[in-house]
RNA sequence: GGCGGGUUGCCCGAGUGGUCAAAGGGAGCAGACUGUAAAUCUGCCGGCUCAGCCUACGAAGGUUCGAACCCUUCACCCGCCA
């Protein structure tokens, strides 16, 4: 068996605390519905059980966070690590730079050098979260394809990468096809294949690396890799292979990680507070929340399936939401992140009034929630709202109106009423609200006390 | 290079001199109902000092009392021809 776990350092015992070994990863990922496409899975299967298996996936700084779409690759190297095999995160530093036309329908925009830097730095760091780096046959590896990628000339890329792909074959590529089909796309980008094909033959080389992974709209990608392996090294010495997990729509058809906003769920603290996390994950659709807890958790079958059934006969308990929520943010910022943001909620949500939380919970928790300092008297209601919540003064003054705006949970009607004195609960906050789920807070600055 | 068609609000898409901040759909927001769900129904959905005003229909000019709509030039896209 290879399923010895690799040492945990305290570090990574906290942050991931509730894995535990596996010992058939094809098993493993196939009841999660992890398994969209591989190449051979018999010879797949005997090479991951004849020892540690190197394996990658990369991803590309379009943005400056991973989000939660992103971690269903991610979180797979770390089951393909806790079965025993070794992960390389490969950050774009070179691919980002070109840009993937997989799945656009459009050239991207070329990003600066310092950009592209700064992004594959933040990304590096976020990636580094879910993995083990402790050194040993497991240990993880994090790399960036700038490091081979820069150096390279033109005529060397042209004569060693590029005598090896067939325009023919290039040009029937999903990637490359709809694109045509959607007016065109440039060199630049006609050549993402081949940077990528590269980084596979590099990591191959440099670490032993067989198997690549990545979404399902990477299979392309990936298995360009795979032939330029095996046109360079012998198709009859080395056994590489390819893996995808399936991109995955929720019910509405949105992509995983979308917010109901319409925005990504950042995986970056500052994009998206554990707060909103939390809340986001809490609303998944009863449809939607076991695969959610599949593909982003580390439960076990027996436990993410009790919480099945759990949705299938008590729905409004939205057990398995609960575990998801609370899952995923431990895993993203820790548990003690996840009690305060449950505290914020029960304090938000609860049944009890806001007025009847003692001050220091009421602190705590609204420590979640965004903020903003008012002195002197406090502003007209629509001007709270438009501060506080982030909206325009015709969005606040909507939500007014629309019967959509609340001060420490009552409903407020009146866009130029102000607080009075017996409103800032302990003498120093206000919470607006606005519909169910938009919550800030506002706090009055302590008065100058000389 | 030639000819024709197109570029409208977050997206799709109607509008072709005044009654247009601009039909309809989608997305989004709020309310009701609920389970901090889904579905459904209702309202909203450019900005603001909000019964009014300002900015907008690829860009810049022009005609007109008045232009998303007409004219000119430019940019980009899509067809057909070469």
């Amino acid at each position: 068996m290879t399923s010895t776990a690799p040492e945990a350092q305290p570090e990574a015992a906290r942050v991931l605390p509730t894995l535990t070994p596996v010992d058939d990863i094809l098993a493993d990922l196939a009841w999660r519905g992890l398994l969209a496409q591989t190449t051979d899975i018999e010879a797949l299967r005997r090479d991951l059980g004849a020892g540690p298996v190197t394996l990658y996936c990369g991803f590309d700084p379009t943005a400056d966070s991973l989000h939660v779409g992103s971690l269903v690759p991610l979180l797979a190297l770390r089951r393909f690590q806790l079965a025993g095999h070794r992960p390389i995160a490969l950050a774009g530093g070179a691919t980002g730079f070109i840009g993937d036309p997989t799945g656009r329908s459009a050239e991207r925009v070329l990003m600066t050098a310092d950009v592209v830097a700064d992004r594959v730095q933040r990304i590096a760091s976020q990636m580094e979260l879910f993995l083990d780096f402790a050194p040993g046959p497991t240990g993880a590896v994090l790399a960036d394809n700038l490091e081979w990628t820069a150096p390279l000339s033109a005529i060397d890329f042209l004569r060693d990468v590029g005598k090896h792909f067939s325009i023919n074959a290039m040009l029937a590529k999903e990637s490359v096809s709809a694109r045509l089909e959607a007016g065109g796309l440039s060199y630049t980008e006609f050549s993402y294949l081949l940077l990528q094909a590269m980084d596979f033959l590099e990591l191959y080389r440099r670490y032993g690396c067989t198997l690549q992974i990545g979404g399902n709209d990477q299979w392309g990608n990936i298995t360009a890799g795979l032939d330029l392996i095996r046109r360079v090294e012998g198709s009859d010495r080395v056994a590489v292979h390819a893996l995808t997990v399936p991109l995955v729509t929720d019910a509405s058809g949105a992509k995983i990680g979308k917010s109901t906003g319409g925005g990504n769920v950042w995986l970056d603290r500052a994009l998206t507070s554990p707060y909103a996390l939390y809340q986001h994950l809490l609303h998944i659709d009863d449809r939607d929340v076991g695969t959610y807890l599949r593909l982003l958790t580390f439960l076990d079958r027996r436990r993410v399936e009790e919480l099945d059934r759990a949705t299938a006969e008590r729905p409004q308990s939205r057990a398995a939401q609960r575990a998801l929520a609370e899952e995923l943010t431990a895993l993203l910022h820790g548990v003690d992140e996840l009690v305060r943001v449950q505290a914020a909620s029960a304090a938000l949500f609860g049944a009890g009034a806001l007025e009847d939380l003692d001050a220091v919970t009421l602190a705590a928790a609204l420590a979640e929630a965004p903020s903003t300092t008012v002195t002197g008297e406090a502003p007209p209601l629509v001007e709270l709202f438009a501060g506080g919540l982030g909206l325009s003064t015709s969005d606040a003054r909507r939500a007014v109106r629309d019967g959509g705006a609340y001060l420490n949970n009552r409903r407020m009607t009146d866009p130029a009423a102000r607080p009075v004195e017996s409103d800032w609960l302990h003498g120093r906050f206000l919470v607006l609200r606005r519909g169910k789920r938009s919550v800030a807070v506002v706090e009055r600055a302590a008065p100058p006390d000389d």
